[in-house]
DNA sequence: TCCATAGTTCCGCAGTTCAGAACTATTGAA
DNA sequence: TTCAATAGTTCTGAACTGCGGAACTATGGA
């Protein structure tokens, strides 16, 4: 097995981050990475938005993930630890990170919008707004 | 030749965005169409970062930023003028094109840096470490 | 020592991308 | 009208990339 690869910050560049969070896998297990404040393991996300993701997919997945220098991961025990590196990149590439992670929540929302049943509308005269 | 397609602006997806993106050839061409005010044909790109692109692939990548929403294309006698949806997409995902595009001249920006021949430094008596 | 758990690597298939060649569309000149 | 020039698109095969099942490695208990 070889080692864990991790670029040093300056190695970074926008299109592997891009790559890497253009897939709509990704992007969710990154955006829960980022959220979270603790470390996650990877097999938290052999479900990702109610799909199964193979094991060998995911572990792709974590490498890219890492190779952007998005995530830093660290073996411990039998697990993966993985924690964001936001901060750093906060700092090469100001405001990068959290609009993507802000895009894709506004994304989210509107898709579990569109995946309502009854768009129940409110009664006309008492408007909300 | 089929028409061209723009998708409206709620179809447009975080994971088309980025995937268009991810390219360094479309990154510099989107961040310069974005910079210019007026449209741009196509043909203004077929050297980019020094390095020719075939017509062929050209056409190729302004179809993929085009169907991602980033761009508006019309044809305008024999050529075609493109021009950004900033503000379209601002409103959608505010702050996403903005981040991508200050990401993309700090890092071209270091490129142009390190491409330097001597980076002569000032003068210091004692040796450089 | 053996098993369970967590993750990685290998590998074939399917899908994507690249770039050259041929094509279409529009304009302007003869 | 016809022809040529210009701008861009489509077609196509070769190269590349990504997905996921099977086999593998690493670690920690029993």
């Amino acid at each position: 097995m070889r080692p864990l690869f991790h670029p040093s910050i300056e190695d970074v560049t926008v299109e592997a981050i891009l790559h890497a969070l253009a897939d709509p896998v990704r992007v969710a297990i990154y955006a829960d990475i980022v959220a979270q404040d603790c470390p996650q393991n990877c097999s938290n996300f052999l479900t990702v938005s109610d799909k199964a993701v193979p094991k060998s997919t995911l572990s792709q997945h974590f490498r890219i993930l890492r190779e952007a220098g998005l995530i830093r991961s660290e073996r411990c025990g039998v697990e993966m630890r993985n924690i964001s590196r936001c901060t750093e990149l906060e700092q090469r590439f100001p405001g990068l990170i959290r609009a993507i992670v802000t895009a894709h929540t506004i994304q989210s929302a509107d898709e579990a919008r569109a995946r309502m049943p009854a768009p129940k509308r409110p009664a006309r005269r008492a408007a909300t707004k």
